[in-house]
DNA sequence: CTGTTAGCGCGTTCAG
DNA sequence: CTGAACGCGCTAACAG
């Protein structure tokens, strides 16, 4: 059962090439002061045998350890909530890849108190991933963390103009043609107005899905009419005001397109109306409670982003980063899931 | 910025425990031969350091080396293609954890041939992947392979009568309620057929989605008629002949769904007829056509299983299965996606 | 029952 | 410019 080539090893290679061990670890990891001949000869050799370092041995021997921070929102937002408690999981992972990392949550709404404790970080970590928020202060900071030589990823919420080295999340304008789509299709050919209501529209992620929704909307569905958009500030509460006044305002409205968080409170408004299963209601993110709207009929289809997988993500590409390994981007991709009562995980 | 309490080595346990190396290495591997005084003494120190083993010094102390074997089905259908090439890429990482394996092509729709073939697989290898076939005689030497003390995993199509340790896929009665209510939800309120087109019913996901998708047609969808449903053999041309017929019989047709593979064949059948934009097609599996096929609006939306996700899966769960290491099932569990022309990775 | 020791494959001094 | 030798954290064979 056990009657495999054995992978060759640096020792292997040494014979071959008639040098010793040392050598062809300084040709193989490109390190000065071999005679050309001899890089030449040990090249020849590494490929002839197909050497590939053993990435355990790897490890072991060189003992680096990394230190990675986690930087995500303040508040209660049940997404965020879901994030936290995923990135917890993999800050379990990096421990068995001898890394360690930290989990800070700041107040992301206020882009300088989160620029500066950005800006805390230098010096003391070797990876930062970070629910970032679009103002020219946390782009600053995010470039200064990259001068300094710390890799960052942007999680969930992008800063395109700063020099991250990668986004690990949706692409926010494609969720939200994807929720269009879906609201078109679901509508038949009824004609009528449609309400959206956004968390807060300067954060990037809920205008981009704003953008992507009504660019979809005018060009596919002109029988439905947006009503101006409203931000409940992804507060259940007040987004049960808005949706109640949006259904008592509006007796031809088709549906619903909730961009930020507040779901909670759009349902209790369209169950108080006895409207929940004529109006369509789209939404974001799944969790326990948009799990069972989509259960029960009030919502009709949930856009969603993976919280595990994107922590997950997010701590596997700082440590390849970090350790210069090749990435799976097939893997690191996040999916705009789009969950339908029955295809529920 | 390496400040960290390094993490405790068995050598730190030990020395807290007043033992040996040895000694602490047989209480944490519950090997016999220490006296139950040294063994009570060992573990409070094991708790009280949180001791937690360094997975890629295990590894290398260890030298274990796992051989599994990939089995999928012969033939050019594209899915099975795209699923074995991302296996292949699959069998690179494995290479990297010392692990080697192969990958074979059998015709998995002749239940002995197959059978035979995964019998063959006994005491050469630690781990198997199988593209089953649900027939008594593959139940019988998956769970030959499995008394043999082989871990098995079903892939993409599963035998639940067997032992095998685990199915990796997607729930595919799930996915069928998913295209229904797609189709349904699309129809908007017209009445009419719907044309269904599997490749094979003997095989289990297809009848699996028929099952499915008959379910909730018929519970929430009344105005929509399934006609019999068609076998295509998950061949292109024969499928164009099949959805020629259903496009030509039925005058009120509001959409095909295609269980199987051959949706190429269908699309040339629907743009022939000019009713390729009003009459609904929604099928399985994203693949270079079907994408164009949702870009073009011949298609509607596609019911997608990961490969690149199904393929990676089965490798980490093998491996974790023999080095009887945890898994993460959140990262295991294969999601049924939905493709619209908006969400296209 | 317990301790000592030699590797696993590689990185890293330190001599030569 | 090159090689010998030690150590990373752990397993396993061998002594005592």
């Amino acid at each position: 059962m056990n009657d495999r080539p054995r992978r060759p090893t640096l020792v292997d290679v040494a014979e071959h090439a008639q040098v010793s061990l040392a050598t062809v670890d300084r040709v193989f990891n490109r390190r000065p002061g071999v005679s050309v001949r001899t890089v030449e000869r040990v090249e020849q050799a590494l490929v002839k045998l197909g050497y590939r370092p053993d990435p355990a041995a790897v490890r072991l021997a060189r003992g680096i350890q990394f230190n990675f921070c986690f930087v995500l929102p303040t508040g209660t937002n049940t997404f965020m909530s879901m994030l936290a408690s995923q990135v917890e999981r993999s800050l379990q992972w990096l421990d068995d890849q001898n890394t360690y990392g930290d989990l800070l949550r700041v107040d992301v709404f206020d882009p300088l108190v989160l620029a500066d404790t950005l800006r805390s970080l230098i010096g003391r970590y070797h990876g930062v991933a970070v629910v970032a928020l679009d103002h020219p202060a946390v782009r600053d900071a995010i470039n200064a963390l990259v001068d300094s030589g710390i890799f960052v990823v942007t999680l969930v919420s992008d800063v395109p103009s700063s020099r991250r080295h990668r986004y690990i999340g949706i692409d926010n304008s494609s969720a939200g043609r994807t929720a269009a789509t879906l609201m078109g299709r679901f509508s038949g050919n009824r004609r009528g107005k449609l309400g959206l209501i956004a968390g807060n529209l300067s954060l990037r992620d809920h205008a981009e899905r704003l953008f992507g929704f009504q660019q979809v909307l005018a060009a596919e569905f002109a029988g439905l009419t947006p009503l101006p958009t409203l931000e409940g500030n992804d507060d259940a509460l007040r987004c049960k005001v808005l949706a109640q006044s949006l259904l008592q305002d509006h007796a031809d409205l088709i549906g619903i397109y909730s961009i930020g968080a507040g779901n909670r409170g759009i349902v209790e408004a369209l169950e108080g109306s006895g409207r929940a299963r004529t109006v369509i209601f789209i939404g974001h993110e799944l969790t326990e409670f948009s799990r069972r709207y989509l259960i029960q009929g009030s919502m009709d289809a949930v856009i969603n982003q993976d919280a595990g997988h994107e922590a997950r993500s997010a701590a596997r590409v700082l440590l390849a980063y970090c350790s210069s390994q090749p990435m799976i981007d097939d893997q690191e991709r996040i999916r705009i899931d789009i969950f339908l009562r029955d295809n529920l995980p």
